[in-house]
DNA sequence: GCCGTTTTCGGCCCGACTGTTTTCAGTCG
């Protein structure tokens, strides 16, 4: 039983202790425990196998959360929830998902009108009984009118290359207008989580109209959904909800900080305050009347005893314990990549060729690239088999000899195949620079056969890295069942390096997965994938997701000067 | 349900906005 499986029973749980009127302190605690399931990197069923393993010691699990979820692993079903699921009709939970409803209301819609499906939901509201009910009116009964048709819309997350572009035009925009003299992206599109579900946009004025006039009438904008006099919320055309939120200079740190999140992270943020006798909102921190910091993070931060903490590390995950002791790492940065690893020309499905590929790498200020075309088992790309591999490396050395002023490697993008061979036999491999050992097809196959393809690869002595280990695209095909632990100790063991692909439909490795990986010292590539000389754009999201892990340049093998990381090569 | 240098009870982060109220509950982030 996978962790995001554990995690969603005790989400469940959590919305039908609500809409039954629990206590919300409860509530919470099995939403934390479900956080923090959702937040390991090893599989708790696994963990469990482990003698020496207590579930009490993750922050949140006391003894009675730890037997539930023990009892969930066992049974594969949390009996609470199933106990739960036969009070609460399933229609009466799907509820919360509309806007505007939240577990008091939808107790009120089922007990008091019997509503238990989104259709009866639709019914109440075109027949006029909802407005009837204490509580609601004619309002909240057409808002839910509208957030059904939405719902059916709803879950929908962006890729967060799609939410920075809307959020950042938008904020380059309100810099325009006169008295706006700060706008940032705030929310999870500034921590750079790879979806995202809603914008934050956070501007510096004394009076707010200006910046919500422009937001109101803005191109992007389709309508006005709520506007106060420091906070304004909108949809975009694309769906895509924004909030602004206009705030005096001297608060801007601060309401940075608040409208940056995560929730979590900003939840342990104040209760830090709280212990040092603080308070902190988004207008400042402040002891007792007097405001102590609110202009910068920094400050905020440095109010708390705390380093600065960078806004991909914001999840409550130990950055608070580490800016504390001042054990933040230092963040690799976009500027400390110096080589590329995977990428792809018109030998197979790119459409640039290598000379190309090769000529704007350097342009990026690449020192080294890897040449790595798929292999024969990608038919659909036109995968190359031995021969026509070995032409085109004859190629590769063909423009070497131009001296271009950058290192090209003969790479491959070699097929781990459904019976856990490789699509290309060994004495090929044997005449590669860089092999990244990849799976494409058979992704649903049991863990155990996924395991065993892996393992093949990372045994195989000419193999140098796996690429987009999983397989998942975000929003789109699902991962492969992968066993981490096992996977990351044979690779630690055999010297195999892991990849960040820097797609964002791809940012696999996760977050979660990178910083396990980087706790077995197991070197990781962040490469683009680029399929033309715009590829290598993506960058940027791949070294993104790094610093959510927590990887600094000397955790990424391609920040290496290209004389070192020959060596490693050559392992 | 968790947690503990105010420790086994009684706390648990904080504020804006909306709609329904007429002083506030609910929802959201």
């Amino acid at each position: 039983m996978k962790n995001s499986e554990i995690a969603e029973q005790f989400e469940l749980l959590a919305d039908l202790l609500e809409i039954t009127g629990a206590n919300p302190f409860r509530v919470r605690a099995y939403r934390s425990a479900a956080r923090t399931i959702d937040g390991l990197a090893s599989s708790v069923a696994d963990l469990l196998k482990s003698p020496d393993f207590e579930l009490t010691s993750l922050e949140g699990i006391g003894k009675d959360l730890a037997e539930k979820i023990a009892a969930t692993v066992e049974l594969g079903v949390l009996p609470a929830l199933a106990e739960m699921q036969g009070e609460v009709p399933a229609g009466v939970v799907k509820m919360l998902k509309i806007p505007g409803l939240g577990p008091k209301k939808v107790a009120a819609l089922w007990k008091e009108l019997g509503v238990t499906t989104l259709e009866d939901l639709k019914a109440a509201g075109e027949n006029d009984q909802i407005s009837q009910l204490k509580g609601f009116g004619k309002k909240t009964q057409q808002s839910i009118l509208e957030g059904l048709l939405q719902v059916e819309e709803a879950g929908k997350r962006v890729l967060i290359s799609i939410a920075r572009h809307a959020a950042e035009t938008i904020a380059a925009d309100l810099l325009l207008v006169t008295g706006v003299l700060a706008a940032e992206v705030a929310g999870s599109c500034r921590r750079r989580k790879e979806t995202c579900g809603d914008l934050d946009v956070l501007a510096i004025a004394e009076d707010s109209n200006g910046a919500m006039d422009c937001l109101a009438t803005h191109p992007l904008v389709a309508s006005v959904l709520a506007r106060g006099e420091t906070k304004q919320r909108v949809r975009l055309k694309s769906g895509l909800e924004l909030d602004l939120r206009v705030v005096p200079k001297e608060s801007f740190g601060a309401a940075l900080q608040y409208f940056t999140g995560s929730k979590e992270h900003n939840v342990a943020v104040r209760k830090r305050a709280v212990e040092l006798g603080l308070k902190v909102n988004e207008y400042g921190v402040f002891r007792g009347e007097d405001r102590v910091a609110g202009a910068t993070e920094e400050e905020v931060y440095q109010a708390l005893g705390l380093a600065y903490i960078p806004p991909e590390m914001r999840e409550n995950r130990g950055e608070l314990e580490a800016a504390a002791k001042g054990m933040l790492p230092k963040l690799v940065t976009v500027a400390d990549i110096r080589g590329d690893l995977h990428m792809h020309t018109t030998a197979t499905d790119g459409v640039n060729s290598i000379e190309e590929m090769a000529l704007a790498a350097k342009r990026r200020g690449l020192e080294y690239i890897a040449i790595t075309d798929h292999s024969k088992r990608v038919t659909m790309a036109n995968g190359l088999d031995a021969d026509r591999l070995r032409a085109h490396w004859k190629k590769i050395e063909e423009v070497r000899a131009q001296n271009l002023g950058i290192q090209i490697l003969k790479g491959i993008e070699c097929d781990i195949l459904e019976d856990a061979t490789l699509d290309l036999d060994d004495e090929v491999l044997a005449e590669a620079d860089w092999v990244l050992a990849v799976l494409h097809y058979g992704l649903k196959q049991p863990r155990e056969q996924i395991q065993k393809r892996l393992l093949a690869a990372i045994t195989n002595p000419h193999v140098d890295a796996i690429g987009h280990p999983s397989g998942r695209i975000v929003g789109g095909r699902i991962a492969a069942d992968i066993g981490y632990d096992e996977i990351f100790q044979a690779a630690a063991e055999h010297g195999v390096m892991m990849e960040i692909n820097a797609n964002p439909s791809r940012l696999d490795l996760d977050d979660i997965q990178a910083a396990a990986a980087k706790r077995y010292g197991i070197p990781i590539v962040i490469n683009t994938d680029a399929h033309s000389i715009n590829g290598f754009d993506v960058l940027e999201y791949g070294v993104d997701q790094g610093r959510r892990a927590g990887l600094t340049a000397a955790d990424v093998a391609n920040t290496k000067p290209w004389a070192e990381f020959q060596k490693l090569l050559s392992r």
